[in-house]
DNA sequence: ATTCTTGTTGAACGATCGTACAATAAGGAT
DNA sequence: ATCCTTATTGTACGATCGTTCAACAAGAAT
């Protein structure tokens, strides 16, 4: 756009970097108008680009949102892959509610991308494929715990109570951050665990 | 439209009954389609009117989105109007988990709003408003019931994760209604509150 | 310097969006 | 029967949507 070399209309750049600011916008956009914010238009003005490049780098504009999903899924994915049991269970409370992930404008383009997972038929195999893993492994973390001191829990309902609350506190928080802070929503989670017996 | 009088082209019907359909054709698409779905077109198709009918009932598409918003919320608060705490908190629990409420096409319709809500003034308002009775409510009697029991709870905290887990748990339900079950997630938010002690 | 690849642009397209409005007719009042 | 109100219709409009595509130029390769 402006560079500092006035000669050069626009800069180049590498598919891998701005397939990701077009993705960073989309996000962006997510959590500033959900989904009906979610736009070609808005997109393409966020990344500072011109109107034709996301279809030059994406399908369309339901793969860009797909490959939004993605990335989304993957932090989550990624930075909670470490050692114990108990371990791994900390990580994943930790990073739901650390302030990169626990923010409005994210949680806000996570709430957008929700209401369409249902509607959307590639969009909702992707989430399936994803969520399947993920309440699998906690399921099997809390078990590990659990007979580790003895317990008797059902772990797949727990760790479906574990999700649904770390979800829920999300959709709080996103609706009414002032009356919230972020040490609190995360204790919540662990005193749902300790409450259970379960001591992280 | 095909009544039994065939020399009747349509027929007439009252402005309250009319706004319902519409109003209820609306939140059809909403859980059908998300925000994407909530089109004036799609929503005058299933009502079965003309495309001009909604703007005439309506002053526009966002304000039919405030009195669904509006209708929704209604069904909550009027439900749940009764007796002593623990009467009260039974209600609360068992009207989420009705299977007039909890269904995927509401639940679905709750999620679309929701992703809006952030995004649309008029809507955040009537949102905080409606909130902020629903979970003082709660809290209050909660705070009630732990302290005929001789208990110290810290009533607003445990309101809030009671909430979180009841949205959570529509989302849940929302995404993967398959493989869970309507007395399940009841008896979740039962056992929330038992493990604090809380018994109804 | 010149060539070549391809990331990037911007205009153009048809479709669909929400809204406005004049014309119509249903159905109660008289 | 006739009038009157207004619920209802359907067309039209401008704006914006997602997508396509020919032309352009950045920048590495030569």
């Amino acid at each position: 756009m402006q560079g500092s070399d006035s000669t050069t209309a626009y800069r180049r750049k590498s598919v891998a970097e701005r397939r990701r600011e077009l993705i960073d916008a989309g996000i962006a956009c997510l959590g500033e108008g959900g989904m009906s914010g979610f736009t070609i238009d808005r997109i393409r003005r966020r990344a500072g680009v011109s109107r034709g490049l996301i279809n030059h780098h994406f399908r369309s504009k339901d793969d860009l949102l797909l490959q939004i999903y993605a990335q989304m899924t993957e932090h989550l994915l990624v930075e909670t892959e470490q050692g114990t049991p108990r371990e791994f269970l900390r990580a994943v409370i930790d990073f739901n509610f650390d302030e990169r992930t626990f923010n409005t404008s994210n949680l806000r383009a996570w709430l957008a991308v929700w209401g369409e997972i249902a509607s959307n038929r590639a969009l909702f195999d992707l989430h399936r494929r994803r969520y399947a893993g993920y309440q699998s492994r906690i399921a099997a973390a809390l078990r590990a715990v659990a007979t580790e001191r003895g317990l008797d829990v059902e772990a797949r309902q727990l760790a479906r109570q574990l999700i649904a609350l770390i979800d829920g506190l999300w959709l709080e928080y996103c609706l009414h951050a002032e009356e919230f802070t972020l040490p609190m929503a995360r204790q919540d989670c662990y005193d749902l665990l300790r409450a259970r017996g379960i001591e992280l």
